[in-house]
DNA sequence: CTGGCCGATGTAAAGGTTTACATCATCTGT
DNA sequence: ACAGATGATGTAAACCTTTACATCGGCCAG
């Protein structure tokens, strides 16, 4: 009973009398095998623990049910939480996660295409927003994808998300109704599809209030805590100085906010600032951060659903679900000072 | 060139003008074929964007080269850093990572082991502390395996990780070298190996600048915020109160230091506190934590190296790797109030 | 009673790879 | 010049599963 080598198939079929046709149907097609031999079978099953050997059932079906994930950064801290909801639901409908991380590094992306086609993944989920530099080099049509937490660039890629503008809007109506006017956007960028995103629901909702943009206060920035220090010391080095910080990240409210304090100012009593995500270390910055929720489980649960049902109908659809954002009012805004 | 079907051996075979067999050697054994015939393969390689199908190796071969990384909680802060460390080196030789996480529930061990099996995984990376609860009802032995994080209990198996004693030693030295002589230790488990070694530390630095150990000031707890707070609560029924409170983890000081808030007390001026593991939020708490250094991408990398090198030789060492841990001063450590 | 159908099961091929063994050519030492 | 060794390559089996097709028995309609 206790052998080395795992039991196979065919040690099932000889302890249940039957022929290996017939277990590899009792287990897939139960409904097109007698109830007595399903019987017979499930018993031989429990007595060998028999598991299917994953391999050889993808090399005769040419596909494995594996989802290969590849993100940018594992250390993310926006990662690990949506990295929970893709394996909790994968998991429900028996397929496995493999991992990978590109460093931003193009030639990784590549490698990691290379190692899809290898695995034969079933699918793919990206959270890089770009495509895997160089995809049309490889033979394989690209593979069954979704994109989430930022939208995939090339197009046509199917996207599970917060909604961006949404959650940008929220903001920027949270500090127009403390009192402010004169509200400036940190981090600004071409290449995140996300952050531009924030950048338009800012907009709009400068514009639903009746203030006019004022392109000076739209500032660039990457994301990173850096950004956000040197976005707030080229609008130091000009006059008009806005009363609130609307920051594209919370990395980027960080980096304001340790700006504002070295500078001696105190938030929100002089500043405002809001941040977007609200990665754990939101709520242990002083002053916590007021900033908006990404769902991030939801949003790997309905990623890796949207992905198997793609798998299950054999279509790409091209949806792009977006997450309610909720706002987390914590202690980073307050009403704009008197005068300056 | 770009047909549907991707390449196999026979395709790469054909345009070099070789036996399949021969592939194979070019590819795995480059010294067993003559300098020629491997340039010729690797041309036809490259024309036809060929990639192993690991299936099919991994079926021939009975076992694949993957290795199956289980945690309790894939969310936990700590995970990710170690991930990144694992899947790197991992991926620079050849493995891919399979991830899955039990949530502390051991019927989910079990059916991770079934997945090994069904995967045939070459080796396991164990995050959970113990083994997968009836693992000997399973017919293959226990596959080549490495504790990572937290030691596992059932014994024989290699460890990587920090060092809990010398690091909580470092704690407790700091917080003497202040001046502190009443240091409760916070978060006391028999369950979690790696916080009774921390204990064992506490009581060693006790014990090298000869302060004789109290036993009333040694509190259970399980490492979350919550214990934190509660054995806060107990202490504070009881007249003799510590200067300083050397806590199991972060997240256990992060507990104390809200109960000792929400009292009214300041954090170092009042009490001092230390927590373990340096999460990332450790810096943002306010006061800022001072605490001990976890290498996680180190430990990561070493415990992934050591796994492959076990692979490798086929034998299982019985190693136990300690890595140095840093203390990392910050603000939540100070000298005692002068009198109370 | 018989022809045909249907449901349950078995037989065997195929999927891509690795490798033991066989084969063949070439070279060495006498 | 030849036996044997050596080195390079080819042949074919095996890994375990799924599934198209074949088979077989029983049942129903005529």
């Amino acid at each position: 009973m206790s052998n080395s080598t795992p039991a196979t198939i065919e040690d099932v079929a000889r302890i249940a009398e039957v022929s290996i046709a017939t277990v590899s149907r009792a287990i897939h097609m139960p409904e097109k095998v007698a109830k007595s031999t399903r019987l017979k079978v499930h018993q031989a099953i429990a007595i060998t623990g028999y598991t299917t050997n994953a391999m050889a059932r993808s090399l005769r079906l040419g596909r494995s049910n594996m989802i290969l994930v590849v993100a940018p950064d594992i250390g993310d801290p926006n990662f690990s939480s949506i990295l929970v909801g893709l394996e909790n639901e994968a998991r429900a409908h028996g397929y496995g996660v493999l991992i990978g991380h590109t460093q931003n590094d193009a030639q990784r992306g590549l490698e990691y295409l290379k190692f899809f086609n290898s695995y034969q993944a079933a699918g793919l989920i990206l959270f890089t927003g770009i495509l895997p530099f160089g995809h049309q080099a490889l033979t394989a049509p690209l593979p069954p994808t979704v994109g989430v937490f930022e939208p995939v660039f090339n197009g046509g890629i199917p996207y599970v998300g917060v909604d961006d503008i949404e959650g940008a809007r929220k903001a920027v109506e949270l500090l127009i109704s403390e009192g402010h006017r004169r509200i400036a956007f940190i981090g600004d960028s071409h290449t995140r599809l996300a952050h531009s995103r924030r950048r338009l629901g800012y907009e709009a909702g400068l514009a639903a209030a009746g203030i006019a943009l004022n392109r000076q206060m739209v500032l660039e920035g990457d994301g990173t805590v850096e950004s956000g220090r040197l976005a707030l010391e080229q609008l130091f080095m000009r006059d008009d100085l806005p009363t609130a910080f609307m920051c594209v990240n919370d990395q980027t409210a960080l980096g304001v906010s340790i700006g504002l304090k070295a500078r001696g100012y105190d938030i929100p009593q002089d500043f405002s600032v809001t941040g977007f995500d609200d990665v754990p270390q939101a709520s242990f910055m002083s002053p916590s951060l007021t900033t908006i929720r990404q769902p991030r489980t939801a949003i790997g649960k309905q990623a890796m659903a949207l992905l198997l049902e793609m798998l299950a109908n054999g279509s790409g659809s091209e949806t792009e679900i977006l997450l309610r954002p909720d706002l987390v009012v914590r202690n980073s805004v307050g009403p704009p000072p008197p005068r300056r």
